[in-house]
DNA sequence: GTCTATACGCAGATAGAC
DNA sequence: GTCTATCTGCGTATAGAC
């Protein structure tokens, strides 16, 4: 990628990245209300004021419109309010991080579609969803160990570290889809009874998670 | 519904009960490979060797057979496996029963991706699959229930009771998403850990689950 | 009663004018 | 760079064959 997006930018360059941020916007927008698939080109398009092929010729295809949304939407949630938190601390922080999607529905009824959509290996953003699992349980699993090492917890394997992550993972993502079928959900109350229960057997250390 | 299926039907019902199961069968095999957006109407009706207009006659649109294809699902997993078990035998028969769905990778694909486009309330599986989860977490909830009345677990509250289900479905839908994006994640090992630190949790009565 | 042939409107994508 | 056609394939609806 060539954006380097130096302080002052003399030549095209600009206008075609401001022109990109817009109708990344304008995207975000429309998936957010109609769903990826229900979100159709032209009515992004019309949004944002240009012509649907305009939105290809940027983009290449409405995939690649798709992972500058989902690049914009990691960029805006995972590393916002979880920058200096690390060890326990880190999952600490969780329940109040998935209460503030509730602010942006749209924004979570996108990914969790799209992640449940990419599962399939022949979608076009499987690539994208199986490398930001992996990063994302990596990132889980980077503040466990460091727990782990600073004896903040009882001895654990990497291979039961890698289940306490992925459990972790499954309730965000679990709890999330329920509160869009059912908005009656109690998102903080449910993932912290979670993140709390599975940090008191990581203290404990019980037989229960030993296997 | 009028189809009471005797055991010897005279007239035309006969065979337009048994082609409306062809054609769900080849939809199943369809949508399991493509997704349901991108399993068409017509590979569908080639696959089963009829036209495509003649899904829409049997099903109304792709929608009446997607809830077809969905209520095969139903019919083949949740009725199956767990009939006769109750109390906390349920949830500890969960880690097998989902291990199971690995051996049909494509309907758990379908499944996973319909519950989570039909989280906007305009698709047109939304009302079934909130039926569906809100079916699912009431069964969940009474087998609970039920351990805590014949003494099994400690003291519990409803509105713990509406978490504890709804975690452990999360647990079980988000280990499922996980496996289909990367199979080397161990299903059974991950909900086993979780059922079983969830039931000690209940039978101890730890404060760790008490707000 | 079932099924097919056919048509309509909309989707994503491409080609070429300016 | 952006637009205006235009292409192909989609879901859907209907009329009529058998």
């Amino acid at each position: 990628m060539p954006e380097k997006t130096r302080a002052t930018v003399r030549g095209p360059y600009r206008t075609g990245i401001r022109r990109r941020e817009q109708l990344v916007a304008a995207a975000i927008e429309v998936f957010a209300e109609h769903g990826y698939a229900g979100g159709s080109l032209r009515a992004i398009a019309e949004h944002a004021g240009v012509s649907h092929a305009s939105l290809i010729q940027h983009f290449g295809s409405k995939e690649g419109l798709l992972t500058a949304v989902l690049e914009e939407w990691d960029r805006r949630t995972v590393q916002d309010g979880l920058a200096d938190i690390s060890g326990l601390d880190y999952f600490r922080r969780l329940p109040e991080v998935m209460a503030a999607h509730q602010d942006n529905r749209g924004l979570l009824e996108l990914f969790t579609t799209i992640a449940a959509e990419a599962s399939s290996p022949l979608h076009p953003a499987h690539g994208f969803i199986v490398r930001r699992y992996a990063t994302n349980l990596a990132t889980l699993a980077d503040h466990l160990r460091q727990a782990r090492a600073a004896g903040d917890i009882a001895a654990m394997s990497d291979a039961q570290i890698d289940i306490e992550v992925r459990l972790v993972t499954a309730a965000l993502d679990g709890i999330g889809l329920q509160w869009l079928l059912d908005p009656s959900t109690d998102v903080a109350a449910s993932v912290s009874t979670y993140v709390e229960r599975a940090i008191a057997s990581w203290v404990s250390g019980r037989g229960d998670d030993r296997r």
